[in-house]
DNA sequence: TACTTTACTGCAAACGTTTGCGTTAAATAA
DNA sequence: TTATTTAACGCAAACGTTTGCAGTAAAGTA
C-alpha cells in the first residue's frame, strides 16, 4: 500500500496526469504552472512517494534494466567483470540484474527466461554451454544482447572476449623458450569457447615449435579448483611426468598448487606452472604465479559499448571483438634450457621478455 | 511485441481468463476441460508465450524477487555470500537482484530506492555505513529484510553475522599465546559494525592479557588492500615496530603481504600476520595465512531462513543472530615466547590449539 | 416436474503508470 | 470585434495480467 499518483492527485486536487508530468520532469513540455508543480512536489515528498517500476515498465515497454548472466559469480574473473559492468551501467543510469548460472546450462536457460519475462532492455551473457538454442530465443524476442568471454564460433552475435588463442600462445611459448618440452594442459569445461580456443593456442604453440602433441598431457574437464587438484595429482603419477603445466583458468591453478604442496613438489624447481587469468592474488602466491592477464575492465567497457550500439541500431552488422591478452612473467616458471638446476633468483632474468601489448584488436 | 494472453485467446476462441487459468496451473480449481486445456497449451507453445512479469507483478502485488545489496561484489567474502544466497533462493523458486554499492552509502541508498520501486518481496543487505536512516525506509515500506555481516547495534532489525568479537579474540589470543605483546591492528572502515566489533575483540584480548593498548598500533581506515599496504609500510617505520599484525579483513592482509615483500620482511620470521576472513586462496599464499574463518554458507542459509520467517510473520520478534567463527592456524604466526628464532616447522605445534566450534549461537 | 448441484467459461474491474488528444480560459493578433 | 494562439490541465485508453463473481447448460435429485 505505497502511495500512488492517485493519492497525490486527490490530496492536491489535480488530475493524475498532471501529477505524473510534474513528478517525472515533463513539466515544461506540458507547461505545468509553477504553482501546481510546487504543490504536487510538496505532497509527493510528504507522502514519500516512490514510482511503481512495474506499472511504469508495463506502460512504457522499457525497464531501464540490463540483465547479466555469468557462470560463477564467485570466480574472481567474473566478479571483476560484473564490478566493471556495474560501473559502466551506473554511468548511463541503467540498473542491472545479475544471475549466477552455476556453470549449469539449465539454470542459464531459466535465467534467460526470467530476464525475458522481466522485459530487460538488454542482456550481457557469459554462456556456459556448447549449445546456443536458448540464446536464439533472446534474438527472437528482439532484445539486444552481447556475449562476453564465452561465445560461439558458429553463432553470429555481438561478442567480446580476450584473444584466447594468442593468450595461450604467449603462455606456452614462454614455457618452450624456457626449455620445456613436456607441457601439460589442464583444461576447463570442454566444448566451451574459452576452453577450445585456449586448447587451440596450446596445440598451435607446440606444433610450431616442432613438439608433438601428447594426448596424455591434455587433461581435465572443468574450471574449478578441484579439477586442477585431481589432474595435477594424476599428472605427477605419470611415468614420464611433464616439466610444466599450463592451466586454463585461475581456480584450476590454485588446485594444482594445492596438489603440489601436498606432494612436496616445489614450484618452479620441480615443476613449472603458468595459467590463464590473473586475479588480484596471484602476486601473493608462493611463488608469484606467471599468468596471462585479461583486460577485464576493457572487456566490460567494450561489452556495454556494443550493447548500446545494438540498442540504438538494432540492425547494424554484428561484430566479434577480441582484446589483447598480456603475459605477466613472475616466478613460477623455471628456465631449464641449459641446466637442470638453476637458482630461483636467476629466474628474474626472464622478466625482460615480459610482453605487454594492451589495446584492442 | 511478444505474444500475450489476448493473442492466444483470439487464436483459440476462448476468453483471456481461461487462457490465464490454463497457463498458470489453476485448471483444476476452475475446472477447465481437458479439451480447452490442450488447445490453449498447444497455441501457447507454438507462440512461444512468455508471461509478462511486470503485468503479473502489478496485478498480484508480488514479484517473487529478493533484492541483495553488498558493498563489494568482487570481495571474495561477499561473492561467496551471494553464491550461497543464490543457491538458497533457487531452492525456493525465488529470483534475486544483486546490487553492488561499491562501499558508497549514496549508491546503497539509490539501490534501496530502486529495489523498493521494483517491489521486491524481500531484501538482504550488507550495509556499508554508520547511518541507517535509509534502512528505516525499507521498514516503512513494509517489506521484509535482513541484514548480514554488517548490522547496527542501535537499530532493531533481523540480522545475522559472525561473532566478530569472539573472532578477534581468537586471533589476538593466538598471537599472545605465541609470545607477542606488540600487536598492531589494521582496521577496516571505522564506524562500521564489522570493524568496531573486531576492534573491541582486539582490545579486550589485550587488556585481559594485561597488555596496555597502544593507540599507535591501531591504524587504517578501510577494507581495501591499499589500506593494508600503506599502513604496514608505516608500521614498519615505527621506532618500536610491532612483532605481529592483525588485519580486519582479507584484502587488508593481502596489502600487508605486498608491503612486507617489498620491504624484504619475511613472514613469520620477521613479522607475524593473522587476519579476519578466510577466502579460498589463503592456503596457497606464502606462507599460508592463519585466519579467522566465517561460516559463509551458514550465514547465507540463516539469512534466507530469517527472511522467510519475516515474510510469513511480519510481526515476530526481531532477532540478531551471531554465528561462531573458527580459527585456522597455519604458518604465518611465529612462536616467539621462548626464543627469538624458532624453526618454522615448530610452529605447527600450535596446531593443536585450533578451535573449531561450528554451529549457531 | 421442479429444484439443486456441477462443470465449464466469460465479464469486467483492478493493479499504477504514461501520453495522445481534447478542452477551457486567457492572451494575442488582425 | 473576431480569429487565432498559447498556457494549463483533464479524459480516457492502454500496457498484460489475475480473479471474484456471474452465467449457462447439463446432470443429478426428489
Amino acid at each position: 500500500m505505497p502511495y500512488t499518483l492517485k493519492d497525490i492527485a486527490e490530496k492536491t486536487g489535480v488530475s493524475v496526469s498532471t501529477v505524473s508530468r510534474v513528478l517525472h520532469d515533463n513539466s515544461q513540455k506540458y507547461k505545468i504552472s509553477e504553482d501546481t508543480q510546487a504543490k504536487v512536489k510538496a505532497v509527493a515528498k510528504s507522502f514519500g512517494y516512490r514510482v511503481n517500476a512495474l506499472a511504469r515498465g508495463l506502460r512504457t515497454q522499457k525497464t531501464n534494466e540490463i540483465g547479466v548472466i555469468v557462470p560463477d559469480i564467485s570466480n574472481p574473473f567474473f566478479s571483476a567483470v560484473i564490478k566493471s559492468v556495474a560501473g559502466e551501467l551506473r554511468k548511463k543510469n541503467y540498473n542491472f540484474i545479475v544471475y549466477d548460472s552455476d556453470e549449469d546450462i539449465s539454470i542459464e536457460r531459466s535465467a534467460i527466461k526470467s530476464l525475458l519475462e522481466k522485459h530487460v532492455d538488454g542482456l550481457v551473457i557469459a554462456s556456459v554451454g556448447q549449445d546456443f538454442s536458448h540464446i536464439q530465443k533472446i534474438r527472437e524476442a528482439n532484445i539486444p544482447f552481447v556475449m562476453v568471454d564465452r561465445c560461439f564460433d558458429d553463432f553470429d552475435a555481438d561478442s567480446v572476449s580476450v584473444d584466447n588463442v594468442k593468450g595461450a600462445l604467449l603462455a606456452v611459448n614462454h614455457l618452450i623458450k624456457s626449455g620445456h618440452r613436456r607441457i601439460a594442459f589442464i583444461q576447463g569445461l570442454p566444448g566451451t569457447y574459452a576452453n577450445e580456443t585456449r586448447l587451440e593456442g596450446y596445440k598451435s604453440a607446440l606444433t610450431s615449435a616442432g613438439i608433438s602433441i601428447d594426448e596424455n598431457l591434455i587433461v581435465g574437464d572443468d574450471f574449478r579448483s578441484l579439477n586442477g587438484y585431481l589432474e595435477t595429482k594424476l599428472l605427477l603419477k605419470l611415468s614420464n611426468p611433464p616439466t610444466a603445466i599450463f592451466t586454463a583458468g585461475d581456480l584450476i591453478a590454485l588446485g594444482a598448487l594445492e596438489a603440489c604442496r601436498e606432494n612436496n613438489i616445489s614450484i618452479p624447481d620441480d615443476l613449472s606452472l603458468i595459467t590463464f587469468d590473473d586475479p588480484v592474488f596471484t602476486t601473493y602466491l608462493s611463488p608469484p604465479l606467471s599468468a596471462v592477464e585479461q583486460p577485464i575492465s576493457k572487456i566490460a567497457e567494450m561489452a556495454i559499448a556494443m550493447l548500446y550500439r545494438r540498442m540504438k541500431n538494432p540492425n547494424d552488422e554484428r561484430r566479434k571483438v577480441l582484446l589483447e591478452p598480456k603475459l605477466n612473467v613472475r616466478g613460477s616458471v623455471a628456465n631449464i634450457s641449459t641446466l637442470a638446476f638453476i637458482p630461483i633468483t636467476n629466474n628474474n632474468q626472464t622478466g625482460k621478455e615480459q610482453i605487454n601489448k594492451s589495446g584492442s584488436a
